[in-house]
DNA sequence: CAATCACATATTGGATCCAATGTACATGTG
DNA sequence: CACATGTACATTGGATCCAATATGTGATTG
């Protein structure tokens, strides 16, 4: 059984500089472990669980992915450790070079600028097919989010709960696709906003302008609503380039 | 083996400008071959393959993908390829199941409409991002383009020429991925409008739309530019979609 | 002394083998 | 006869081994 014998073997922590700390990412991959469970497959397992861990910050971005210790961490051979990096590349999470590796892709203002940007056009296209289709039922569930959002502390839970609430406003329309590329760069912006959270604290902005939205799409106005929700993106997404601009340089 | 070699690749490979005679022929050889798509590794040069079989048409949807099959016919061992296979699936040109295998992604009226729902919304952002940057050249090269593709007989070399038109006129977005992103949904549409085109003969129409959305595009009237192309993009959508549901239904 | 080359080492790419899983078909039982 | 079950086969998942490639280091040579 491949993860039965997780403990024990990696136990020798020699840190080179420079280089991955074995000790501590073995740490936190044990613990996205136990958050993921145990799929059928290993190569899905270990997809999961590395996606979860890159996205929540727990592995910084720039860290180089050796096959041989993720491997070991986990338990497995590197046949699966490759798949699932292989998986990692195309969603844009790892960066590969053939011979070389994989690095887990660093945060940048030039990508933050790419993933918002794309967000804007397909967030606010999916909100005006939505909302002729939304329910009572979907706004309740909205009013429900926000005030969620309001009692959240844990920053990681947060960006869980406002990646929820903005699928809700798109929940109705027809194109499952577009919804699926949504999520995605969603959960790739989840990095960022945790990054911009914990520097920066929570923005109370961000809470009025979801209400504005949910109320003008409760009301099926949907020019306004995708106005809003246009800036409501626009915005967050200009703050945070220019705040990763002045880290940068 | 499934690739020749390069000749002298082991050498130091440094290209210091100026003086050394030496690397240079190595040096260009090497960018020639890259250009010309040299592939470094058995998996990328099986993903590129199978790709291009997929979006040509050659490879029907639901086709079975038989790693051993596959493996055979490419003179390789089934690793590569599925490694290879790993990656369209993440791109969405074949479906996969654990313990099961692989089927190259069924057309269908449904994935049709997610695709022309995203890349209306993403190729008319890019448009408005584009336009301002956009230089007299580039409106030339359009041109050259629509003009390529007025003398274009062959199906096949129409979907690219169809591709890179559309390309030139976001070029100038500052959002690389989104770029990306935008030509990967165009690939994907290839396989579409192939199928159209060989049923139904070539669109004349398009062409018109082309020329004006170049044209506005030329005198910076992004509104109108992004106007024509939602709508070109919208009736080609759907015409495609009924026509594909009455063939489903 | 600088540049280059040769060699050692670390890491990934690919091949082959074995194990696990799913499917099809035959067989037994109500 | 319908349905469950068991078994054989096909196919994929994973482990281990070997080969190819990149990188770092020290010797050599002009």
């Amino acid at each position: 059984m491949w993860m039965a014998k997780m403990p024990g073997s990696g136990a020798g922590g020699e840190d080179k500089p420079g280089e991955v700390d074995r000790g501590e990412l073995e740490h936190t991959l044990r613990r996205v472990v136990q958050r993921v469970g145990r799929p059928r497959t290993a190569t899905a397992f270990l997809e999961e669980s590395l996606r979860s861990a890159i996205v929540a910050g727990d592995i910084p971005g720039g860290t180089a992915l050796r096959q041989e210790a993720v491997a070991e961490i986990f338990g497995v051979s590197r046949m699966p450790v490759r798949e699932a990096i292989r998986q990692l590349e195309a969603q844009g999470l790892v960066e590969f070079q053939p011979h070389k590796g994989a690095v887990v892709a660093a945060i940048s203002a030039r990508d933050a600028a790419d993933n918002w940007a794309i967000r804007k056009a397909l967030e606010c296209a999916a909100l005006e097919y939505s909302i002729p289709g939304l329910t009572e039922q979907d706004i309740m569930r909205g009013e429900e989010g926000i005030a969620e959002m309001d009692d959240e502390t844990d920053f990681s839970r947060l960006g869980l709960l406002n990646r929820r609430f903005h699928m809700t406003l798109y929940a109705r329309a027809q194109f499952p696709g577009m919804l699926q590329l949504i999520e995605k760069h969603l959960i790739a912006s989840d990095r960022y906003i945790r990054f911009q959270l914990a520097a920066l604290g929570r923005d109370k902005m961000a809470q009025d302008d979801h209400r504005a939205i949910l109320t003008a799409a409760g009301k099926g106005d949907a020019g306004r609503a995708c106005r809003l929700l246009a800036s409501h993106i626009e915005d967050a997404g200009r703050r945070l380039v220019a705040w990763l601009k002045t880290r940068e340089g």
